[in-house]
DNA sequence: GTTCATGCAAATACTTTGCAGACTA
DNA sequence: TAGTCTGCAAAGTATTTGCATGAAC
């Protein structure tokens, strides 16, 4: 939370309570625009569609902020700071669990094979959690 | 294309014209509703846009397309059944390059951490291709 | 011939834009 | 106080739905 004041400064932009608001919410897990909007209202704190996005965005350009894509047409977002993890998605209830990996040398992989320069990566799973297995 | 008649079949489901048209143009890479519309009026071969919603959706509930996010709040579909790749896609450029892992051993490590039942996952690498660099 | 699929039109839903007033620094 | 940010309204896109016609089997 500090750190986000100081990159917002640093490019000349506010920290208002709405940034913090979407901040605060993004912590508990990646959500849609819609689910952001739902989540604040649900904490009896109201904003408009409009500013999410435009939050969003800001947001993603200053790094962060991510998309993750769990396979359902929808686009939700998390924070990029956040101790990096990746995702089990039930393809049956949507539920999601987070998991931690050493992906060192899968990037060591990809270094040998293309002269890219690898800046970040998502990963996600997909399959049936236990629940519903 | 084989297996997909196969597959179509076993749902009760008809191989069109407009089934094998989507199917061929993402042999080529992952694209958006709107791109493959593109792609295929341009190959003179004209569709409604409705119908590639319709295709995509089926397509995906078959498990013969998955969907792709490059990072700019677009869903892009792919066909699952290729060789199995992950993609390097520029912030810049937005370009695209594939490339192919061994992912054994991840998996071994989220078998270790849960017992999540995996079907499959996605993979994308961001950052800057050589040329942009 | 039956059943499923497509195209069109219309209805919804989602996202972006412009601008006046409010707020941060 | 200057300059950014927000909310509202409206415009612009994207996606879904319903139904009549057409195509696959």
């Amino acid at each position: 939370m500090d750190t986000i004041t100081k990159i917002l400064k640093e490019k000349g932009q506010r920290f208002t309570s709405q940034k913090k608001e979407v901040f605060c919410i993004l912590k508990h897990k990646p959500q849609t625009v819609l689910e952001i909007l739902n989540s604040l209202t649900a904490k009896n704190y109201l904003m408009d569609k409009t500013t999410i996005y435009r939050i969003l965005m800001s947001f993603e350009e200053l790094g962060l902020v991510r998309e993750v894509n769990l396979g359902d047409r929808e686009i939700r977002y998390e924070l990029a700071n956040n101790e990096h993890h990746h995702h089990l998605v039930c393809e049956k209830c949507r539920s999601i669990e987070d998991v931690e990996l050493n992906e060192a040398e899968l990037l060591r992989e990809v270094k040998n094979q293309s002269s890219f320069k690898i800046k970040s990566h998502s990963l996600e799973f997909f399959g049936i959690c236990k629940k519903c297995q």
